[in-house]
RNA sequence: GCCGGAUUAGCUCAGCUGGUAGAGCAGCGGUUUUGUAAACCGAAGGUCGGGGGUUCGAGUCCCUCAUCCGGCACCA
């Protein structure tokens, strides 16, 4: 007699199956638009195939494109395999190793063949064919389970020596899947945990496109062969690839550095590569965030200090960052004549100096003057502190990854037992200057220690809770925080808070951080006098809120797509006249402005006013002040806001001004 | 650093298989006094990223270096 499986369904009916049933039967078993629907099936909580036999009584939900996530992955998943499959078809010889599902489609790696080299952006379009060819086949994607050696027998066989190898540091004992997609001489064969849908039919041709190519490390290691990957894009349907694809177009538009150009805020050149020239309106921005960050860090009991550009070489081996990080330090010679003596650093001549890469070491200096006592901790000592790291070439971005920076950098010396007090409040700073800047969202994650580091494991035991405690504190350990752990993302000397920022296209860079320190201050001797009257070694929190005034300025740039709120904006208004009649009054409009200490520029040009407007526009000047005959007579001017096309609004001159001036205010001055 | 692509006027870009460089915008000079996103005319502007090579001849082909872009790796 055929045994019978209970399968419980969401809606809490159970429908009785025979042994051997699949999921794809229950669906068709319910209705035929179901079983047309379904992609996979959830089975007891895990994502299965929807063509997998039952193995017992289960609970069942049918995924279909409506479980948008959950189908995503899955339709990313099958692309990366008929990418494999397509371009093994065209490129006989070259070898597969891994291709998973990512946040927007999917890639795939390939060790090309030594005669045909690296994958070309112009050879995707006959691959992007091949796909829809597979596609249109409609061939079935079937899960087998085979052993090990097996599976290794069958790659050494056909010449796939990543596979080979991969497979063969599996688990022993461990069920091992492959998916053959399509039958007979038309099979193609992956390894592959699985799930995947029944049938590479499911997949919209039209939903998909390959992006871009690239080198990537085999198993993600430098030492290993680069192998070649190919990018691609996928959704459920054609509307969803063309929303991805736009909004991808309005990311390009928002760029910081094509916006840094139009706007004229900064350049870089090779002959500085990595190190920013900023222009007048591009520091007047930055001027700003200084200037604001200055008065919160005040009234926050900060005290500003100014460190050394350059320090003997010594004092970095000595915090350990001459032996992690030498090759990323920039060194010059104390003493031109031991240029060509490659004599040790601690040979006993200070012969090296090095561009501080931080500013901690500063810091414990300053620290170190004189005698502390435990009544004068908290110690919290700021710096706009320049910083110079000699990153790879291939890591410099824009504003964003640069080899000079200035770091809103701030160590606070404290006590164990004042530790999660100051987190905390560092929290709730970071939460106020994030909002001030116009950053609603952001999010706050916790690195855990790395494998490799310095301390006890107990240390870490304890600087992990006390950063996870004062997280819940501050109350953002939550979801709407984007609250979450990061195992092995730590520094190696303290587990770290990181707050990313979202821009308003949904990227995500990382700004803040602090970091519970309880290591440096032991290395460079940082100490205080206790109420015991014994030395003891202060814990040190390393942290900052805007990262570096460089990458920062960089958000701010994406984020506002260049169009500044009025305390940020370089040009606040443009007094722009409509005949040279009103010159004089012109003069005497921005005068006014000037005095009221708003950012103000007059654009006399013997132009057309259509003309001003759409040149000031695009310049992103966020007011525009028209004046013409009729306004010169009447002590008024036309208003106009960068971004309501038609609203202009007449207002006489005194309240144009006293309605710019409280608006320019930064946002931490106000109401006050 | 690694893989691929790129580098032509201030900016954006064209220049096919080698025959001695072109457009739009900006800038400059003139005309136009104009009411909310581009008025018109004119002249000018480049040893085609640097260096080397092949060739009668190189922006175009080859080598090399540099920088930039997209990734990989790195990010104290």
């Amino acid at each position: 007699m055929t045994k019978m499986f209970k399968i419980a369904l969401p809606d809490g009916s159970v429908k009785e199956m025979p042994e051997g049933s699949t999921p794809a039967d229950v669906a068709a078993a319910i209705g035929p638009g179901l079983a047309k629907a379904a992609l996979a099936a959830r089975i007891d909580g895990e994502v299965r195939d929807i063509m997998r036999p039952f193995e017992g009584d289960s609970s069942l939900a049918l995924i279909t494109s409506r479980d948008e996530k959950d189908a995503l992955e899955l339709v990313r998943h099958d692309f990366a395999h008929i990418l494999a499959e397509a371009v093994q078809n065209l490129y006989p010889g070259t070898q597969i190793t891994f291709g998973p599902a990512t946040d927007d489609g999917f890639y795939y790696d390939f060790a090309p063949t030594l005669e045909h080299g690296p994958f070309t952006e112009e050879e995707l379009p006959a691959i992007e064919e091949e796909m829809r060819r597979i596609i249109a086949a409609d061939k079935a994607l079937i899960r087998e389970v085979w052993t090990r050696d097996q599976v290794r027998d069958f790659f050494e066989k056909s010449g796939e020596a990543f596979k080979a190898e991969w497979v063969m540091e599996l688990p022993a004992g461990e069920t091992i899947t492959m998916y053959r997609t399509g039958e007979g001489d038309e099979a193609w064969i992956d390894l592959c945990r699985g799930p995947h849908l029944a049938s590479t039919g499911k997949l919209d041709p039209s939903a998909f496109k390959l992006t871009r190519v690239s080198g990537a490390y085999w198993r993600g290691d430098p030492k290993n062969p680069m192998l070649s990957r190919i990018y691609g894009t996928a959704w459920l349907n054609k509307k969803q690839l063309d929303e991805y694809l736009k909004r991808l177009e309005e990311a390009g538009k928002r760029d910081h550095r094509k916006i840094g150009q139009e706007m004229d805020l900064f350049h870089l050149q090779a002959e500085a590569h990595g190190s920013v020239f900023w222009h007048p309106n591009g520091f007047i921005i930055w001027r700003a965030l200084e200037a604001y960050m200055r008065r919160r860090i005040d009234e926050a009991g900060y005290e500003e200090i100014k460190t050394p550009q350059l320090m003997d070489a010594r004092q970095w081996e000595k915090s350990g960052h001459w032996g992690k990080y030498r090759e990323n330090m920039f060194v010059v010679p104390d003493e031109i004549p031991s240029v060509d003596d490659d004599a040790p650093v601690l040979s006993g001549k200070a012969d090296l100096m090095a561009l501080k890469p931080m500013n901690c070491p500063g810091h414990i200096l300053v620290f170190k003057q004189g005698i502390t006592s435990y009544r004068e901790l908290p110690i919290r000592l700021y710096e706009n502190g320049s910083c110079h790291r000699n990153e790879p070439h291939g890591a410099l971005h824009g504003l964003m990854r640069v080899r000079q920076f200035t770091q809103d950098d701030a160590h606070i010396f404290c006590t164990d037992e004042q530790l999660v007090e100051e987190v905390r409040d560092f929290c709730l700073l970071a939460d106020r200057v994030y909002r001030d800047l116009g950053f609603e969202k952001y999010a706050i994650k916790l690195a855990l220690r790395p494998d490799k580091r310095a301390g006890t494991d107990e240390q870490w035991d304890r600087a992990e809770q006390e950063l996870r405690d004062a997280v819940r504190a501050a109350g953002f350990a939550t979801a709407e925080y984007g609250w979450e752990e990061l195992p092995g993302e730590g520094a190696f000397y303290a587990p770290k808070l990181e707050w990313h920022l979202t821009d308003a296209i949904g990227r995500t860079w990382q700004v803040g951080t602090i970091q519970a320190d309880r290591v440096m201050p032991g290395l460079l001797d940082a100490a205080y006098v206790g109420e015991d009257g014994e030395k003891h070694t202060p814990v040190m929190l390393h942290r900052a809120i805007f990262g570096s005034y460089e990458r920062f300025i960089g958000i701010l740039i994406e984020h506002y797509a260049g169009k500044f709120p009025l305390w940020l904006a370089p040009v606040q208004s443009v007094v722009a006249t409509i005949v040279s009649d009103a010159d004089n009054y012109a003069g005497e409009v921005a005068a006014k402005l000037a005095a009221a200490g708003i950012r103000v520029e007059t654009d006399l040009r013997n132009e057309k006013i259509n003309y001003k407007v759409r040149e000031h526009s695009l310049a992103k000047v966020p007011l525009l002040l028209v004046v013409g005959k009729r306004e010169a007579e009447e002590g008024t001017i036309a208003v106009r806001r960068l971004g309501s096309d038609d609203h202009q609004k007449m207002m006489s001159l005194d309240d144009a001004v006293a309605m710019i001036a409280a608006e320019v205010v930064p946002p931490d001055l106000r109401d006050r």
